[in-house]
RNA sequence: GCGGAUGACCGGAUGGCUGCACUGCCGCUGGCAGUGAGGAAAGUCCGGACUCCACAGGACAACGGUGCCGGGUAACACCCGGCCGGGGAAACCCGAGGGACAGCGCCACAGAAAACAAACCGCCACUGAACAGCUGCGGCAUGAUCGGAGGUAAGGGUGAAACGGUGGUGUAAGAGACCACCGCAUUGGCGGUAACGUCGAUGGCACGGCAAGCCCCACCGGGAGCAAUGCCAAAUAGGGACGGGAGCGGCUCAGGCCAGUAAGGUGUCCUGCUUACCGCCGUCCGGGUCGGCAGCACGAGCAGCGUGGCAACACGGUGCCCAGAUGAAUGGCCAUCAAGAGCUCGCAAGAGCUUGAACAGAAUCCGGCUUACAGGUCAUCCGCACUG
């Protein structure tokens, strides 16, 4: 009932002209997994997000986002299904609301993030990101 | 038709929209096309292939595994066919199924007794005592009670298991003491490749069970694993080789300023000289972390055909190429259809609505085993009922 919406939104946000400065990166080794830990987190009803921005910010426009799922998780059937789901929302908010020169990770959980309806996934992310930003001010 | 047994198979289909990974192509910030999980991909329990290490001669010891027979296989603890024992009315199912005179050990509870014989309740005759009975008064083919010294293991009861079983002869009562059948042991014939079966003879019961307690016997096994292993190789630090490399000032009254610098150390005390060495610079070499590539998908491969074989399987020829990631791709949604399930209406045929699902995700690759699994399909066989 809601992907239809999500899907065409992700099309016209990747191809809208004034979005073109930003992209995304994924995060795939450990060192910057664990950097990214040390920094602020915040947990919604689906997931964890931590987030810190880069000190050595080469390139401006980037914003890179790793998704963990541990076995705590499930079998490997639910952690393929929650990571995906992550990597989906990530690719929906993240261009219009993640700031540029952070590097964030998502943190999957039991049950909760498979079964969360997408649309409120979303939203968890968006203040997520908000969160983490007011915490990072103060 | 109902109930059951066994074996094999499927694990939604089609279309659209939109994502992901890899490969190829193009007019290359992108686009197009192709391909993209399983019967268990799982558990990692066996067996291999392939690597490296060790030994390069295998054996012995230790440790581990296997254990009826024959066959299949690269190999196996797997598969096929058979044997024996047990279960079932049958189809069929189950079985770590070698050795208990090589030795050690154990046999709880119960029971009199648990391994070498014995005897608790019993049964039996003998004998002694007193009592009763009978009497011809000497006693007794008498009855029951108590004691003594024996015989016996049939019956009782316990147990997973009790020193062969059942029936008879026999006896005081009994007992393989004897007989018949069965079991057992030894032995011979026949059938079978064999496990084993079968027929007979002899013996006369001796030789309990547990080897899934240790053990003995036969056979098998060197160790570690794709994070194996090989190749390429940046920055930083460190190692080695070769080469290079000698400078000491000026201004200002002073404070200070300018220029230059790796310019300093070691060598028997000092001075001088020298580049002998270190530190310094350059080039090269080797090792090596992150990373990249190979290993890595044409293989004990898949489909169907033929021949041999009861079968597992083998052989022959035909066709096909079918995932390859590395924080790890193969997804989501919609529509239509289908097996099935549920509810309502209906005598029924049927109609409407809802649902349309399980276990689960390749990680070097194969052969097995085990475990999980919504729903469904097919074949063969057994029993019962019905029809003819």
């Amino acid at each position: 009932m809601i992907t239809p919406t999500d899907s065409t939104g992700t099309s016209e946000g990747s191809t809208s002209p004034d979005m073109a400065g930003i992209s995304l990166e994924r995060i795939k080794q450990r060192r910057d997994f664990l950097h990214v830990a040390e920094g602020a987190g915040w947990q919604t009803p689906g997931f964890i997000l931590q987030g810190r921005r880069r000190t050595a910010c080469n390139r401006e426009g980037l914003i890179r986002i790793g998704f963990t799922c541990s076995r705590k998780v499930g079998n490997a059937v639910v952690r393929n299904r929650a990571r995906r789901r992550l990597a989906h929302a990530a690719d929906i908010v993240l261009p219009h609301h993640g700031i540029p020169g952070w590097d964030y990770v998502m943190i999957g959980l039991r049950f909760r993030t498979v079964s969360r309806n997408f649309a409120k996934l979303t939203q968890d992310l968006e203040t997520a990101v908000r969160r983490l930003a007011h915490k990072e001010m103060r």
